[in-house]
DNA sequence: CGCCGAGTTGAACTGAATCAAGAAACGTGG
DNA sequence: CCACGTTTCTTGATTCAGTTCAACTCGGCG
């Protein structure tokens, strides 16, 4: 249950395993079903989620109704509403499980907590959230840059194993596509690389 | 020179003047003309820069010679490329002045040894960084739904004193559309609001 | 068996890019 | 302080990548 966790901090920071131990105790797990709802547009976002199994995506939906993905998070992945937990205000993203999911949640309250008592977290977090900006950088530097085409590689390359469990057409909502440009340009590339 | 660095601080974690004393003491400071670079593309990005005078921006350019900014950074903003800095590889970003600049510059030991010396500080820029996500996120958001319309006035709602302080052709590359089409937007525009 | 969501394909359309040319503003050195 | 080159901005004509709309196929599931 906790391996990965463990696992996602070991790689950024020392740390015992008594202290492990006491990090666990904030946490609290939850499965959701296919389809289910981690949080809903509005509401308040109570939890950053840690995914132990399964995929989930956070989204936006505009007046037109159509959703754009923010995140997919897999196994060792964090998802939240970051402004929404950061501020306790109502969220604007919506997030919800692909698969059947196992996560592992913790509050505000409890972070903070958690933080006061294991100080080593806030480094953890902070390297965390530094990788994250590079990420989410570079993600926006080629949605500037690149072609529908040149974006589907990248993405092709960077996350093979997201493209293959989730629906063609949230993978076009996640690159900024349509699901037709998307499907002509799969045809297109077949029996490319 | 300082009093910037340290109201970003105190506006995020509690801290006494004895420890902000001790922060100042891993800063250099830098003056930057107009045009200098602080960063070039394949160098390393040897330090986090701290803005306390001045604009900069970073940005890619791609092969065909064009600019993509990246992000602005004017007082009390921070900017660098933070996978150089961290990993210590070559930068893909350049980082240079828009005008005369100011700033305090910590190297990667530098930091290290701050943040060792006062644990406090991972705090600090552990909330930098996720306020930071959430900005990004939100611009990746408008990149992926909005018209160029939308993009600029968004632009105009969220940074105003940025429009005024750097040439429309780099407002452009940061919004992801061509000069011509910011022109046109503009000229339309002309009167509303 | 029949329905429904997902994916494909075609044709028409459009927002923004590209190409090209001029006008205005800027700053640098004489 | 003016002249000249450079950079920035504007405007028009054309093109194109990707969207939109609509019809059709396929596979799974009640």
């Amino acid at each position: 249950m906790f391996e990965l966790l463990f696992k996602s901090i070991t790689d950024k920071i020392e740390i015992s395993l008594i202290e492990l131990d006491s990090v666990q105790s904030f946490f609290t797990t939850k499965k959701l079903r296919r389809k289910q709802y981690l949080l809903q547009e509005g509401d308040v976002c109570k939890y950053i989620a840690f995914v132990t199994k399964g995929v989930l995506k956070s989204y936006t939906i505009d007046e037109k109704g159509a959703e754009h993905i923010i995140q997919f998070a897999t196994e060792g992945w964090w998802v939240s509403d970051n402004y929404s937990f950061l501020t306790g205000l109502a969220a604007s993203y919506t997030i919800d499980a692909m698969e059947d999911s196992e996560l592992l949640l913790i509050t505000h309250a409890a972070m903070e907590e958690m933080l006061f008592a294991i100080p080593k977290m806030e480094k953890y977090f902070r390297i965390l959230f530094q990788n994250n900006i590079i990420a989410i950088q570079n993600r926006l530097v080629c949605s500037l840059t690149q072609t529908a085409e040149e974006k589907y590689k990248k993405m092709n390359d960077d996350y093979p194993n997201i493209i293959q469990r989730v629906p063609q057409h949230t993978i076009a909502s996640f690159l900024g596509i349509t699901p037709e440009t998307l499907s002509r340009i799969r045809k297109q590339r077949a029996g490319k690389d």
